[in-house]
DNA sequence: TATGTTTGAGGACATATGTCCTTTCCTAAA
DNA sequence: TTTAGGAAAGGACATATGTCCTCAAACATA
């Protein structure tokens, strides 16, 4: 579960190490959260009052389509920001994110945001980077999706979720994710993702254990995904 | 062919307009550009130094993948920005611009704007919801694309070059773009594309005409194309 | 006009992916 | 231990899409 890590010195390193454009007045307001594997940073409709910086761990962010399926947009590692399009646009949250493993973010809501940082060209220019580079790295993905197979896909999310994970081994009790719910993060169905785990078996990039896949042969798997997009 | 316009007036006009965060030092360094039907505004891997305003007509982007595909982006109408992404990120011109009707810019060269909008609160708040934006929009056409399949993409596509010929004609000279060119804009194979086309045709939706395809029944296409994702 | 060349439409077939259903296996409650 | 229920794997078939090739219309040129 979710719960303040109540460590402003750390908070303060983790600032200066990544040079985050938080000001002086703002420092007050900072606010350190510790997510466990999991848990659930926002959810796609909720309203939008915190933003979010990650300065450890690994997320995934992912919608669900008006008919139900759930599609995977992204996994994000520091330095990144969750909640800057929402609170730029002030609307709800547009997607899911939830935490892939242990994960470490500074929260501060809006409300400080907009009475200390607004006029800040400082802070202005950081979330200008940050979301250009989100937007450069959705473009690539979006291309990425339209022009591979499910086979490129799956390799890669394959790469992505046995990332942190010491065993190698996706479970299906994996986070609140089953295999099932695997492929339709890769954006197709579920009896198409078995065809092509099955093919990865035969060629001895992964094993299916009890209830879940483990990964044998990343290097395969890698040649296959080419250039990630999940990561 | 590109060439400037000299009418100042009509340049603070559109700035007031559009609510434009330029700055009064800027104002001596823009230029209100003319595209015709074809011109291209920029083309992927070029440097990029000028950073445009659309305020008339249409554009659309598009990029080139390494092995050849072009991939149709989005359809761009006023108020829209061209080239801030690069600007923000330094970077070289991402994607290719074309105009698809007769276009109106104000352009401003990056040695201006880092001169005299770099620390300017209301033109990095302005970037800012012009990019946030920009990044909505293509969170859904990448939905849009990954959920549906070309059948509705191409209908999406039709409608949207339709908008601004007088004859609801997608000519195959239409800029530099043949019908070839057209299914590769969307996505798909060119012999993919006659299919769902002559299904169109079959339904009444459209009729092939010498040379191209005139529209006949926008209001079925849009039943088919649901929420736009080109316009 | 005759002829060669280019371009577009569409046929035939292969591959990728989706849907539905059956079988197997595991688990939990009786 | 037995059995009902559910999850996972895979078979069978349908649909979507891609590749290659052929034919015909259009167009240019001699």
């Amino acid at each position: 579960m979710m719960r303040e890590i109540h460590d402003h010195e750390m908070l303060i390193r983790f600032i200066k190490e990544n040079n985050i454009a938080f000001s002086e007045e703002l420092l007050p307001h900072l606010h350190l959260y510790r997510f466990d594997q999991g848990d659930l940073i926002c959810s796609q409709g909720d309203p939008a009052d915190m933003l979010y910086v990650l300065v450890k761990g690994k997320v995934k962010v992912f919608t669900t389509s008006p008919e139900g399926r759930t599609l995977i947009l992204s996994f994000k590692k520091p330095l990144e920001v969750i909640g800057d399009i929402e609170y730029v646009r002030g609307t709800e949250t547009m997607n899911t994110v939830e935490a892939v493993s242990r994960v470490e973010m500074i929260g501060v809501h809006h409300r400080w945001l907009k009475k200390y940082a607004a006029a800040d060209p400082a802070f202005l220019e950081f979330l200008l980077h940050i979301i250009t580079n989100k937007f450069y790295v959705k473009s690539n993905s979006m291309q990425f999706n339209l022009l591979y197979p499910v086979e490129v896909r799956l390799a890669s999310y394959l790469l992505s979720v046995s990332y942190d994970s010491s065993s190698n081994v996706l479970k299906k009790q994996h986070s609140s994710a089953s295999l099932r719910d695997a492929a339709n993060l890769i954006g197709t169905s579920y009896r198409h993702m078995n065809r092509v785990l099955q093919q990865f078996c035969a060629n001895g990039f992964i094993e299916r254990v009890s209830g879940g896949i483990m990964v044998i042969d990343r290097a395969g798997l890698t040649a296959i995904a080419g250039n990630n997009i999940y990561e």
